[in-house]
DNA sequence: CTAATATATGAACATATACTCACATATTTG
DNA sequence: CAAATATGTGAGTATATGTTCATATATTAG
């Protein structure tokens, strides 16, 4: 709970220094911001995003995916759930295998410019 | 640990369904991965990126950016500390009030790219 | 059919974290 | 000086989450 007795907000003081009148600008609503959070959080974890990043160069099936990242297979189908809930990868069965891809470009072009953003 | 005895991997049948030999891709490596995570991570939080929101219009003190959000001084102050580790946000000093700002226009464009992503 | 393989999933546990609370620090005011 | 204001921060708590473990389902092999 905001404004309590020890918490008071500065009223006039700190809008007198704005460019404008005082409240013009307003932040992101609750439930966009919370959408937004969400979906950067489906990219925060390493695994998810080594995940991602073998995706973005071709299909892999479970097997392999866990292989390549030295982690069991288990940990790897519940990663894969995260990021089918996301919609970030889309799959297709064959016999008993599952060969995941990514669901489209745009999550390899922000992997790609946060990557480049991080090379510094 | 990977391949216990009820967790085997699959070596030769899966990577047989590849266009190349087998292992020329690699994952994105650890250390690298982790600080990417790291750096959406910071982005994952609702609160964060309301802060980022109004940033990204003009410069705020923290008892602004508090009232605007309708949050407590601490709550917020804690969070632009989050955001000062991950180097989002500069700031100035002016009397007792402390003015932020968006380190570089970086931020506001990933984030406006998202969110435009989302609008669908 | 049974056995083996490939994947999925719920529960448990350990860790991370966002907020509150209490308090510290710094600056301005009287 | 003391009081008020603006911000920063450590500790505690509640919640979220990533992995392991056990197990379930589905497909293929024998």
């Amino acid at each position: 709970m905001p404004s309590s007795d020890t918490d008071k907000i500065c009223e006039v003081v700190c809008s007198e220094h704005h460019t404008d009148s005082s409240g013009k600008v307003d932040p992101l609503v609750m439930v966009k911001a919370q959408k937004m959070g969400d979906f950067f959080n489906v990219l925060s974890d390493p695994t998810r995003l080594r995940l991602i990043s073998l995706l973005a160069e071709e299909e892999f099936c479970v097997c392999d995916l866990a292989a390549k990242l030295e982690m069991t297979h288990s940990a790897i189908s519940h990663q894969l759930r995260a990021l089918r809930a996301a919609r970030l990868v889309s799959y297709r069965k064959l016999g008993r295998q599952v060969f995941y891809r990514l669901h489209d470009q745009h999550v390899v072009d922000l992997y790609r410019t946060v990557h480049e953003h991080l090379e510094e």
